[in-house]
DNA sequence: GGTAACTGGGTTTTT
DNA sequence: CCCAGTTACC
């Protein structure tokens, strides 16, 4: 009956077992780091496909897409499905994006809507700020970045402006009133531009569940929910899920309090603390057990776990294996090289440098030590930070393939505008008015043109009619390749780097190829954006050796031998920035544990004594001790595991400040 | 009135 | 390095 190469259950422990093979009552599977979720939830998609279950009943809803593919491919793999029958899986936001998009008309929006990413949604927010009193003067507004980041709290965690802004976001509360007519506008730009953002398409997908015949049989699709890193979850996704699974049949919900770092994005740990409570009949299972980390590194992660209600205690059947070191440095240079020359020790030792990772609070954290990487030659890749997307010259190019579908998207418009000399945000937004939205802009460009300073016209014509001819080639590769050829000319007047920046392009126009479609292929793009041009590539070289740079976040769910914690040091970990609230810095803490959490074999801490950006709390901030607690924790425990130490260590231990001196001769080097 | 070129201050995390 | 604010030019 079935070809099957491996058992799923191989090698899964009694509890492990006991998860994967639950019946359909509401499942909640509390997992400490390493513990094998993974393996779980893919032995228990691939239990469920063995027992017969048809795939398209099965739903698999993940933090990444990645993780997502991975889990449900290899579950298919295990019992021997092969080719199109998979169980669905995805992110919230990508199979919202998908439910949306096949009822449009239910729900009142346009058929070929866009997707706005977050950078896109900071443009229309610029684009509309100024009719709020929301910019010019003397005083200092909001951001625009910080207005979208405020309207995303209030849908993600069901909160109303005036509630949240005096509790998140003081020193914003003079603006309120502006704020809220900002927000309305925002919305209404969205509708008349066809675009939803990333809130719109969870808002779209509960609005969806909620209708009175459509969404319970959209829920009755699924016989089984599963849901990855259920503590990331904000109230918003929470309501989806109720929705698909009303009484919890067939949910299962797999997480770990102590590692919720999205709280920034509406999540709460607490939401899964309290779930077992919403469902009553609820099993609950606790992984104490962790499969990847030796005993040292688990006794710091134990160490600094946050205490919470589920006092998960971590152990392992590893041996101990090398003690976890602690190494202050003078400064961020010194840390640098302390860094690097530990990463190649441990490379002539054996370790390859892809075994190897860098972890980092904030993307620009790790500046030094890639140039020190640089300077030795030594292949770095990073994760986190700037994406792929964030890039200009992408930005435009999107803008400008957005428009060949969708017409009436101001935000592309405005940027595909403002690419020509002569045309800044008043022309752009001015010409915009000329030609309403409810008609085909792109076929109307001779009208726009006219509008335009008279130096602008002829590049302005160029790229436009350009554009129009792209709509006319049928296949999506020879469209994207349209687009780019019409915007080119602008863009080589625009970067001074062209070249590499159309290379960049050309790897993406060349990803089109294998599509199906371009206007779906840009909401995939903006819904899973590669995370550097290096993904696009087709193929990379197994041989190729690199060091992994990422930020924590981005780390989350990872594992390396050997891992590099550089920076740990107020203001930077814990971020000054997160300790407005007293739950911002919980939240640094369960941050502390996740990055911990990810070594195997070896972790390395590194503490330099000052740091680049001399920034000091605010009066709106709470103001931190020398040392973080949960460092004072992890530095305890590394010592508890140091018999022997190299001379010169110096401790000084109390609540406020501990801390080892290791490598003091580098002070002096 | 609007654009480009320059200056100075500030930099979290991501679907 | 990106953004906002300023100034000099069209």
């Amino acid at each position: 009956m079935f070809d099957r190469p491996t058992s799923w259950d191989e090698g899964l422990d009694d509890l492990q077992l006991e998860a994967a093979t639950h019946g359909d009552g509401p499942l909640i599977v509390t997992a400490g780091a390493g513990t094998g979720k993974t393996r779980v939830l893919t032995a228990r998609v691939a239990s469920l496909l063995e027992r017969g279950l048809t795939p398209e009943r099965i739903l698999l809803l993940t933090f990444t897409r990645r993780a997502a593919e991975e889990m449900v491919s290899r579950a298919a793999d295990l019992v021997g499905l092969r080719g199109s029958e998979r169980p669905q899986g995805g992110t919230f936001h990508a199979v919202a994006h998908r439910h949306v998009a096949a009822y449009t008309e239910v729900l009142g929006l346009p058929r070929g809507f866009g997707v706005l990413d977050p950078a896109g949604a900071c443009d229309l927010m610029d684009l509309i700020r100024g009719n709020h009193s929301l910019s010019g003067g003397s005083t200092r507004y909001p951001r625009s970045a910080t207005l979208v980041e405020i309207y995303s709290r209030c849908i993600n965690n069901d909160r109303v402006l005036s509630d949240l802004l005096p509790s998140e976001y003081p020193w914003c509360e003079p603006h309120q009133h502006a704020i809220a007519g900002a927000f309305r506008d925002f919305t209404n730009r969205k509708r008349q531009s066809a675009l939803l953002d990333f809130d719109d398409l969870l808002l779209s997908w509960r609005a969806l569940l909620d209708h009175p015949h459509l969404g319970p049989q959209i829920a009755e699709r699924y016989s089984f929910v599963l849901v990855d890193e259920y503590q990331d979850v904000n109230p918003l996704q929470v309501d989806i899920v109720r929705r698909l699974s009303p009484d919890g049949r067939g949910l299962t919900v797999v997480g770990d309090q102590a590692q919720s770092i999205y709280g920034f994005r509406g999540s709460d740990p607490r939401l899964l603390r309290t779930l077992a409570g919403s469902y009553p009949d609820s099993t609950i299972i606790c992984l104490e057990k962790n499969f990847r980390s030796r005993q040292s590194v688990l006794s710091v992660a134990n160490a600094i776990r946050p205490p919470e209600e589920d006092r998960i205690h971590l152990t392992s059947d590893r041996s101990p294996g090398p003690r976890p070191t602690l190494t202050r440095c003078y400064d961020a240079s010194t840390e640098a090289r302390t860094v690097v020359a530990c990463i190649l020790e441990a490379h002539e030792k054996g370790t390859l440098l892809r075994d190897q990772a860098i972890l980092v609070r904030a993307a620009h954290h790790s500046d030094l030590i890639e140039i020190e990487l640089s300077v030795r030659r030594i292949p770095f890749r990073k994760y986190g930070g700037l994406r792929f997307l964030d890039a200009a010259h992408v930005k435009d190019f999107v803008a400008a393939a957005r428009l060949i579908d969708n017409p009436s998207d101001d935000v592309a418009w405005y940027r595909v505008l403002r690419l020509h000399r002569n045309i800044g945000p008043a022309r752009a937004r001015s010409l915009l008015e000329a030609v309403a939205r409810e008609r085909d802009r792109l076929a109307l460009w001779p009208e726009i043109v006219a509008g335009a300073p008279p130096q602008a016209r002829t590049d302005l014509s160029d790229t436009l009619s350009g554009l129009l001819g792209a709509r006319s080639a049928a296949a999506p590769g020879e469209r994207a390749d349209a687009v780019l050829a019409a915007i080119r000319p602008v863009l080589s007047a625009k970067y001074h780097d062209v070249r590499a920046r159309l290379v960049d392009l050309d790897r993406l126009v060349a990803s089109a190829n294998v599509v199906d479609d371009l206007a779906s292929w840009l909401a995939d793009l903006t819904l899973d954006p590669p995370i550097s041009t290096g993904d696009l590539a087709a193929d990379p070289h197994l041989d190729e050796d690199y060091v992994v740079i990422s930020t924590v976040h981005s780390a989350k769910g990872l594992e390396w031998p050997i891992v590099h914690l550089p920076h740990l040091v107020d203001g930077a970990m814990p971020s000054d920035m997160a300790l407005r609230t007293p739950e911002g810095l919980e939240e640094e803490h369960r941050l502390m544990y996740v990055a911990v959490t990810r070594a195997r074999d070896e972790l390395r801490l590194y503490a330099p004594l000052r740091i680049p950006h001399h920034r000091r709390a605010r009066d709106d901030r709470h103001s931190f001790a020398p040392l973080s607690r949960f460092l004072g924790e992890a530095v305890k425990a590394t010592l508890d595991l140091i018999e022997e130490p190299r001379a010169p260590v110096r401790v000084e231990g109390s609540d406020q400040a501990a801390r080892v001196v290791v490598d003091i001769d580098r002070l002096w080097a």
